[in-house]
This record gives C-alpha cells, structure tokens and sequence, in this order.
DNA sequence: TAGGGCCTGGACAACGTTGTCAGAACGGGA
DNA sequence: TCCCGTTCTGACAACGTTGTCCAGGCCCTA
C-alpha cells in the first residue's frame, strides 16, 4: 500500500533519493546499499532484497556525478569532429562509439564546424568534464593547448588529420598516396590536362592530396597549370566556379581530381548539368577522394579513391583505450592504405576540345 | 623561473590541481579562487591577477563532476538514436547539437541499434549522469521505464516516433500524410498495381506510411494483394527479396513506395540491377520516402516524400530547452508536413506486362 | 561452553566545488 | 581620532557517492 503509493510520488520534484534515503528506508546503512547497488559482496540475500524493494519504491538512481568526483574516472570519452552530418563522419562516429561501448563508455561529442576556436571551447569543456580520453578530428593547426590536459592523464588519439605543434597518436588514412593512385589512374586512361580541386590549404588532408596529385603528374613529366589547381572551401559556388574555370580556360582540363566526397558531388553536379563544358560528346573524366553511397547507381559510375571511415574510427578508439589501459609507449602514427574503386567515370578517354 | 618549472610539470600525474592548490598558490582563500574561475564580482584586479597567474601555472582546469555534483544540473542533453551512421540522423543529430551549443549544454549520444534493451540500458545511464534533458528516437515500444526519471525532472523529448504507453513531447513528420501523397501520386500517374516495401512493422513509421499506402489505394478504389506489401527489416538482401517477389508474381506491380531512404535505395539497386525484371523497355516506377543525397542525379531522377530531419532536430530540442526554462503545459504532439519531390521515378506510366 | 575466525553491516572521511555567512580591511565623515 | 559602512576575503558546510576501518554476531571447534 504506501509503498505503492510512495512508488507513484518520488521523494521530491527535481530532488531526488539519495543512498541515504534508500538506506532509511530499507532500515540498513548508507555503505550497504552503495553494496547491493555496485553488486559488491558481503550481503545477504535478506538484506539485499529489503534494499531491492526501497530503491524500486523510491525510484531510485544512483548519481554518477558524485560518483565520478569520488573515483576519478567518467567512464565517457569525448569526439570532436568537424561535422556530424558529414556522411564521412558518420560511420567514424559510429565505430568510436561502438568501441567505447565495448568499454563500458559513454561517448560525448561535438562538432567544431571546421572552427579552431570553437574546437578548443569544445575540447577544453570536454576537459573539464575530465572525459577519460579524446579523439579529436583537429580543425585547428595548434594543439599545444591541449598538451597540460595530456600531461595530466587526458588520454588523447588525432584521426584523420595530424595535430599541429605536439606530438600524439595520430590515425591518418593516406592521403597522399591515395590521391598520386588517383591521378595515376587518370593518366594511365590517357589524360594529360588534369585539374584538381580541394578542400581549404590549412586542413592537412587538402595539402597532402594535392602533394599526392602533383607527384603523380611530375612521375609523368606533365606539367602543372596554375588555373589547373584550386584550393578551398566545399562550398558548391565555389566549386562550381572553379570546376568552370578549369574546364573552360584557354587550356580545359579533359579531367578532374577531387579532393573529398563533398567536392566530388559538386562536380557531378557540374559535370551533369546542361549547361556544362562537359557534354556527351566530349565527356570529362572524375576521380574523387572518399567514396559515397550511390557512386556506383550514377552514370558514368564515379570513380573513387575509398577510405574506411569505420576503419578509422575503430583504429582510433582502439589506440584510446590502449592508452587507457595502461599503454604508455611513445606516440604511434598510423596510416591505413586508401583503395581506388574504378567504376567508370575516372575510365573515360580525353577528347580533344 | 620557479613559474616556468611548475608549468612543465604539473602537480602529480594523473592527479590534477584543485582550486586549494591554486589557493595555496596565489595566497588566497578557496572561495576567492572560485570567484575568479567564475567570473564573479567581488575581486579586486591584484588579486585576480595573482589567482589566474597560479590557474596558468599549475595548469589548473575546474572540475565539472564536483561542479554538477554541487550546482544539481549538468549542462548537457544525451541523445538516442538508432544509428549515427545513417544519413537520416545525421543531420538531425547536428541540429539538436546546435540548439544545445546555443544553449550552453554538451551533447551525450548514444546509437540503440534499433534494440529495445540498449535503449533502455543508455537512457537510464543517461539519467544516471543527471543529464538536464533527453531527446529519444525511440527504439522500444514502452517507456514506462522513463516515467520515475521524467517525474524526478529529467525533461525528455521523443522525435521521429511516438513514445510507447506514456505521454510526452514528442515531434514527428507527417509519415501517414506523406506516404498517401506519394502513393497518390503513382497513383495519378496510371498505376494501378502498387507494392509497398518498409520497416519492421513494431516501428511507429513504418506502419504509418502503410497506413498512408493502404488510404490511398482505397481512395482510389484499388485493391491491395497481399503480395504487394512487405514489412521487415532494411537489410538489402530481405528488400531485394521483397522487390523481386512483387515485381515478378502473378500479379506484378507496376510501381513501387519505398518506406524509408535504406529502402529506396536498396530498390533503386535492384531496378538498376541488369538481372531486373524491370528494364528500359518496362520501367518500373517508384516514389521513396525520405530525400537522399544525389537523388536527383539519378536517371531517373528518384521522386520521394521530403522529411526535414533538421526540422525535427530543431523542433525536438527547442521544446527540450522551452521545457529546461520551466515550461510545464501539458505535452505537445507536433507533426511536421512532408513535401513530394517530382524527379521522374514517381512519373513514369505503367506499362502492361 | 569458551575462544577464534569469518562474515555482515555501519560510521566516517574524502573527492572538488559552490553557497552562506561572518570577519577584516579600508575609506570617509563627524 | 573614532566610528560606521562598504568592499573584499576566507572558513565552513554541503552536494552524493565510495573506500577504509572497525564492531558485532554467527558458526565452528576444542
């Protein structure tokens, strides 16, 4: 009867039971119920149903603040990433999360929109949160920042993109070499005026996939125009435009490099448009930097040079939670291999304007 | 010198400097070290100098956990959805955390793999961290499990489906409506013989939308065979299954309503496939719910129901945070509109077999 | 039946912060 | 010079949990 009616009115709104209340009610100690609800031994049957009963009745749950204060450990670990709905970023969330739970974490994250500012309010609040670990996808080029919160316990793993000015466990995909294949591919089908255009200079991965392009042109002995390279935002005006641009210069490029899945649709969006330089009659070729869902139902399919963002993700969490057991070795740096998938669009022949 | 020295190594591993020690530092008292970390008045500019001089020094970040611990609210919302990878959340995903960000609040979240059990099991971990709100898209079909939390003041928000045997907030597209438009509008284009492919049938939009595809037929006075609907799960291989099967029985439908975008897809797929029993000569129509990327660079372009999962974010977290700000009316069911989208798919005539 | 060991339960401090409250220092006016 | 008011500062308790440690009761054996 009262518990029934106690089991409908909690303790008080907003507030609400603590151990001790439970212990008042089961009639037994504050520690005999910190007992029965960490499922610690030492308590007998008896006694721990009575304790059962009270915590049901009053709803109760145990605080994981206070918690945490005591132990020291969150059991959450952070992810600061540039865009959630990112279809890249999508699946690397997924695996950090899937390994986290594995290990019995929670995982909070954030988005820092490609803002250095906003990374560091982002990463130091998760600091003071005293996250266990961090994977951050770095939009800024300076982490020294983050080096006391290192220094002080705050396991920390870079994914997709190196820290800047410290040193840490970094997991990269390998962006040059997955680029130099790219535009291999594209001169190997005949190409010799290829453009390439690519996310802004300051993020890592947009320099090293240009690096890749310009090694693999020089392997050829093709020259590089300037009007040929475009770097910055992914925007689609600015891609548009400089799709346009190259395609329509005193030298048009026969084909396109792209920098990452966001460019690339832009400019299968450009290429398929009417209004383009690109026709069926003269056909431009397309090789992009991350795959994307849908790339093989277009026409020509697009061809692309694949990156496993769960790979990523999983390698990241994996190097995390090493850390957090105990592995103090020196910074690993891990590069995993990018696959070009051909599915037509980078196959296409030049053709002459 | 000595400032130098303490800076590079911090008070003890893994052991961070409290706010005593920065006391001790600076000569100051506990509480005036406080009121510096935050921001309140009542310092006079010497000492807080001295006070942010040991912060730097020592390294010295607040502690959260002791903060909630003390202050009773935590500054974050924990977020449940089936799955950060798909493209659908994700951008719902970012907006809840936009509206949290303006707000001040972190997000937690959490994927439930569309499991009843690991929901349950994250909201509650959720709760345990005192989470000032929850926003839920749910996975389970009973919530009673949340009624102790809502009553113990954790505001809680359901978003794309309606919680199970409780009443709260909750914001949803209009499934029934935009599953009717769009099977009405196959419908107004000649087909008569339409088969319906969706989720598993204990989820809330998926029997939504066949209930939508079932008015429509009726309206139009069209029977529906048993062979042309099938509810289950969006694995490729059971869509595939179900796609062949209607489009190859006695009775093959001419057009075909996708549930959800993992179904459209699966089905633009199997369309496409050159073993299909649809083929240039005798397109299959098709109209999906959900829009989806590239859905226009398709040929056919893919006509489909438009949710605004971005809305849905919006909408779902501003009710949170109206309800964080002491918001106590009754709960409110809002329903969002869908809009068709026309890009061929949905406009193709049927043709006899 | 007494003594020893084991098992169960509880009192208490500590985690790091913030709110309360009172005391100290300082300046100005009588 | 003294007193009062204002401003600044610090001591202390409290938040809810967990770890330590000790007390009491039970069972078993001699």
């Amino acid at each position: 009867m009262a518990e029934t009616a106690s089991r409908l009115t909690p303790h008080r709104y907003g507030s609400r039971p603590t151990m001790k209340d439970v212990a008042g009610r089961a009639g037994v100690g504050l520690k005999t119920v910190s007992r029965v609800v960490n499922g610690e031994p030492g308590v007998t049957p008896d006694t721990e149903r009575r304790v059962q009963e009270a915590i049901d009745a009053l709803g109760f749950r145990r605080n994981d603040s206070a918690r945490v204060l005591r132990k020291g450990r969150t059991a959450s670990i952070g992810l600061v990433l540039e865009d959630l709905a990112d279809p890249f970023y999508g699946p690397l969330s997924r695996a950090v999360e899937e390994v986290a739970r594995a290990h019995g974490a929670l995982l909070i994250n954030g988005s820092s929109a490609e803002d250095p500012d906003r990374e560091r309010e982002l990463v130091l609040a998760l600091c003071a949160r005293r996250v266990d670990g961090l994977v951050v996808i770095p939009a800024s080029g300076d982490h020294r920042y983050l080096a006391p919160e290192m220094a002080a316990g705050i396991a920390t793993v870079f994914v997709d993109r190196p820290p800047g000015q410290i040193d840490a466990d970094v997991v990269l995909s390998d962006s040059f070499g997955g680029a130099r294949d790219g535009v291999a591919h594209l001169i190997a089908h005949g190409h010799r005026r290829i453009g390439f255009i690519g996310d802004q200079p300051r993020i890592h991965t947009a320099t090293e996939r240009l690096r890749g392009y310009r090694a693999a042109m020089a392997d050829a002995g093709l020259p590089v125009h300037d009007a040929w390279v475009s770097l910055g935002s992914t925007a689609p005006t600015r891609v548009r435009a400089a799709a346009e641009t190259m395609l329509g210069g005193a030298e048009p490029v026969t084909a396109v490099f792209a920098g990452n899945n966001r460019v690339t649709v832009t400019v299968v969006r450009v290429l398929a448009s009417p209004a383009s330089l690109a026709s069926p009659a003269r056909p431009v070729a397309l090789v992009g930097f991350d795959d994307f869902e849908l790339a093989d139902l277009l026409r020509p399919g697009v061809t692309v040079i694949a990156q496993d963002a769960a790979r990523l993700g999983r390698a990241a969490a994996g190097r995390l939670f090493a850390r957090l057991d105990g592995d103090a070795g020196a910074p690993e740096h891990t590069v995993l291999p990018t696959r070009l998938i051909a599915r037509g669009s980078g196959e296409l022949p030049p053709t002459t304007p």
